[in-house]
Formats: C-alpha cells, structure tokens, sequence
RNA sequence: GGCAGCGUAGCUCAGUUGGUUAGAGCGUAGGACUCAUAAGCCUAAGGUCACUGGUUCAAUUCCAGUCGCUGCUACCA
C-alpha cells in the first residue's frame, strides 16, 4: 500500500433523516481514517448525498419547491451528523454538483460499447407513476393500495448497461480478493448470488417517468436512472475524468457500505470500473444493521433511535464508543438505552475515566503534579494492530480494554498509596512511588494512542493531562455518570 | 424451496489443527482495601457445550440426522 490512501462512504438518499446505518458509514470510515493518518498516511475521506429521482422530486412538489432547493436544505441534516460524530472527512460530495454531472454524462459516453437500448415490460401504476416489482404486486394481489387501481402491465424503453459481460472478471476479482468483501460470509453470499452470472441493468428512463436525474446524453428523452449516477459518485469526486490528483487516489483501500447495498456495489459498480478501464477498490467493508432490543428499527413500529439524541446526550466519543464496539464492525448489533448507558457508566466512567482520574490524582497529591521517569513498558499491540488491518475494530477495542484492566491491577497489586506512606521516612520508597506513578502515566499514554481513532477528544484529553510531564487539570471530567436509563446505585434505595 | 450460518453460564458472546478441573465481559452474592467518578481489586455461585446416533483410545470441537433460530435469494435507494 503507498501513501495515499482512499476511503468511501455511501451517499445517502436525502428524502428523510439522516439514521443510524448512515452515522455508522461515517463512524466506521472515520476510524480507518484516522488510524491510516496516526500511522502516516495520507488519506481522502469521501462523504455526500444521492439527490436525484422521482421521491426527491414528489417532496419538493408537496413543498411547492424546486428539487434542487428540497436538497439545498435537507443536505444541512447530513452535513451536521458527520459533524457531530467527528467524521475527518475530506471531499463532500452530492450528485447535484454540476462537476459531477457533467462527470457522469462522460462515464456514460466511455461505456456506450457497453450500453444497449431494450424495452422494460412490468407492472405499472399510473398514480405512482412507477414499475412496482412482481413481489409486490403478488403481494397486494395485483391492486395498488395506494391507488386502488390494478397494476398494467406497460413496457417501456430503457437504455441498460451490460454487466453481463463482466460477469467472469468480476467474480475472478471476489475470488481472488483482488476486490475483497469482508466479512468473508457476504463474500460468500455475493458469489452465490451471481453464479448464474451477473443481469444486465437498466440505467435510464424515459423522461416521462423521471425527471429529476442527469440528463442521457445525446438522447433528450432518456434520464439517467440512480445507479450510473450515484455509484459514479466515488470517482467523480476525486475529479474524475478531467480534474488533477484522482489517479494519485484511486482505486479505493475501503469502501463502507451497509448490507443493504453490497450487491449495487459487487454487481453494478465494478462492471462500471471495468468498462472504464479503471481498477475495482481493493475492499467492500460490509457492515450490518442495528437492531433495538432485538427488534428491527422502523418508522412503523415506532423504535427508530436518532444518533443525534445520543450525541448531544452523551457526547460523541460515547457514540464512538459503543457503535464501534458493542455493534460488531461485520454483523449486525443491538443497542438499547440500558446496553448504551451501561457500557458508559461502566466502561466509559468507571474502568478508563475513574483510571486516568485516580493516576493523575495521586501524582498531583504526592508529587505535586511532577510526573517522574519510568522504564518504557512494553504491552504487546498485535492483537490491536490485527484487527485494526482486518477491519474488525470491536475486536481492537476490547483489546484496549484489556489495557486499561491491567493498569487497574498493576496500580492494586503495588498499591502506589501505601508506597506513599512511608515515603517520608524512606528515599527508596519515593523513587519507588514515582516510578510506579510514572509507570502509569507512560500505560495511560499509549492508550491514548490506541484510542486516537475511536475517541479523539478523550485521546486529547488524556494526552494534554500528561504530555508536559506535569498533570495539567483539564477542566471536566471524563464520562462524568449519566443515569437517565438505568438506576443510579448512589441513589438512596427505595423504601 | 436453494445457499450460508447459528443454537456454549441469567444476559452478550470467545473457544485456535478433537486431549487433563469448558473461558471472558455484564449481572448476582461475598471479601479485603481506600489513590480515584459510591470507582478499582479479589473470590464465589451457575453450564447434560440444543437433541439423537456415528467415527475415535478420546468430541463442545469431525460426520449424519432431528428440533429451533438467523442471514442472503439482484433495479425503493
């Protein structure tokens, strides 16, 4: 791997709230991001929004606005949430811009050896306006339930891209991890799925039917359907075709994507690449979806969890935190407020916050602040720096939990408060309490490095208290308890 | 239906190529301590490793079957 190094996230479709599965794209992509940069490298970190098509569209139309001024303000919810988790990203993207639309009508005309016209027959309804799958229409027993009007079956002429072709490359390049999926079962899920080979699909519609998308060039009654569009976005923002630097970071190290999406962007994406000449990302990071107490979130039921409730109660290390490791990197997870709150109070508070607060404390009450020498400790990082290169960072967390629990037996098996004691009385003892204290203070440094790319406030925090070689007070404390979900244990009990 | 996988302590899960008393975290119950955010540390309780059969000197670990569960099964993005 060179210097430079490329990351992406999915863009979403900016119809509604930014959720979850959005806030763990960025979280994810910003944790490889930083870690890439802790260890030198120069990183691109793409972010952005899908705005064309017909939801976008019938929005703005019940606002009386023009989509484009839909999208102006809904891109605001997307920009405030990577702010809010941290998210270091470098290029924001949305396939309004006009760079990336002219981008795309040249993508377009770069695979035209690859891009049929053939008429589409399906089920049709005219209040939708739409083609609805044959699920849901045997589904709804062939009669719209928004419109009470039966289905019709309409065939119309779309222009399709074909990916068929590619089929062999593309699954030599899965096989082969030249384009590796991790986890290694979506892998497995993914080959299975195009063992009859890849399907041939549509990438425009008549104009009629969709009118806000990019123009097809050289066909005035063709718009471009959304996967062209969208999935060029991770080039065209680096300034492909025409812009400086592109190549200097394609292909992608990683690209995040949810589960949801992995086959747009192993079936539909790399016959792009390919056409265009272009080499396939070396990772599809696949992540899973979030659950609520087991339970499937949806608006329906009524359990969606806003990542911005979290934040701005708990701060956005805390959300860091627990989605980076109680929600597996490459499964799906559960969060319920208890979970959430325990592993703060807990984890946050009592195991890595009480820690650096009782180390610093007794430097400031002993030696009045001076931190003094100690022999480098050595710790062994191999299982950190494994599951950071194979995407696993739960795993990589919980061993800098592994960290902060030794430091919490070493200082109870020294007892650094009783060296204290005779330290009055016996120089040994003194030189014995700093080196101890010392001894710490170095443990507490390196997991501040650890932490760098999970928590970047508290590895600031940490690294400010201690780097001058005087405990400097940093004003707050780390993960002060919240008990807003679970019961307070200092609370007097109930009679 | 097909493909993949899971079923291990109350809960969430680890268990490397089959081999002496099956592990961790959380939770629970005790204990010693006091530097610290009523924190941290130590100890304990609790498991027919889904079930049945097979291979083997030996199986949670391999094989087959049974029961239960989950994911994927291509144009809403």
């Amino acid at each position: 791997m060179g210097k430079n190094l490329y990351i992406t996230t999915a863009i979403p479709y900016v119809n509604g709230k930014p959720h979850i599965g959005n806030a763990l794209d960025y979280l994810l992509a910003d944790i490889w991001t930083r870690y890439q940069k802790q260890n030198g490298k120069t990183v691109r970190f793409q972010v952005g929004t899908d705005e064309h098509g017909n939801k976008i569209a019938a929005k703005a139309g019940e606002l009386g606005i023009e989509p484009q001024a839909y999208t102006d303000q809904m891109v605001g919810n997307f920009k405030d949430l990577m702010t809010k988790i941290g998210a270091d990203y470098t290029d924001f993207i949305r396939t309004t811009d006009l760079h990336h639309e002219a981008a795309v009508q040249y993508i377009w005309q770069t695979l035209k050896p690859y891009i049929y016209k053939s008429s589409y027959e399906g089920w049709y309804c005219s209040g939708h306006e739409a083609f609805f799958t044959d699920k849901e229409v045997e589904a709804t027993n062939g009669i719209c339930p928004d419109h009470q009007k039966q289905y019709e079956r309409v065939s119309e002429e779309n222009y399709y891209l074909k990916t068929s072709a590619f089929t062999d490359q593309v699954r030599e390049a899965i096989e082969k991890n030249k384009m590796q999926i991790v986890p290694e079962f979506r892998k497995k899920e993914f080959l299975e799925l195009m063992k009859d080979g890849l399907k041939d699909v549509s990438i425009s519609r008549p104009r009629k039917s969709l009118s806000w998308g990019i123009p097809v060039p050289d066909d005035h009654d063709q718009v471009m359907y959304v996967w062209l569009d969208a999935l060029a976005n991770y080039i065209t923002v680096l300034g492909y075709p025409d812009k400086e630097g592109w190549q200097d970071f394609w292909p992608a190290d990683v690209q995040v994507i949810g589960k949801d999406i992995l086959r747009f962007h192993a079936g539909i994406w790399p016959p792009m690449l390919l056409g265009l000449g272009l080499t396939l990302p070396r990772k599809l990071l696949v992540h899973g979806f979030v659950n609520v107490g087991g339970a499937k979130m949806s608006k329906t039921v009524g359990n969606v969890v806003d990542p911005i409730e979290i934040i701005d109660g708990y701060g956005a290390d805390a959300f860091r935190y627990f989605f980076a490791r109680h929600i597996p990197t490459q499964d799906d997870g559960d969060f319920t407020w208890e979970k959430f709150e325990t592993a703060y109070n807990t984890e946050l508070g009592n195991d890595l916050g009480n820690l650096v607060q009782r180390v610093s404390a007794m430097i400031t009450r002993y030696q009045a602040g001076v931190i003094g020498d100690a022999p480098q400790t050595e710790h062994d990082m191999k299982p950190y720096r494994d599951a950071m290169a194979e995407l696993r960072f739960n795993d990589a967390l919980d061993e800098v939990w592994v960290n902060v629990r030794n430091l919490n037996q070493y200082l109870e098996s020294v007892k650094p408060w009783e060296v204290a004691k005779n330290r009055e009385s016996d120089k040994e003892a003194e030189e014995h309490l700093s080196e101890i204290l010392a001894t710490a203070v170095g443990t507490l440094m390196q997991v501040a490095d650890l932490l760098l790319p999970f928590l970047p406030d508290t590895a600031k925090y940490i690294h400010d208290m201690f780097e001058s070689g005087v405990v400097k007070d940093q004003g707050r404390m780390l993960f002060p308890k919240i008990y807003n979900h679970t019961q307070d244990p200092r609370a007097p009990k109930a009679a």
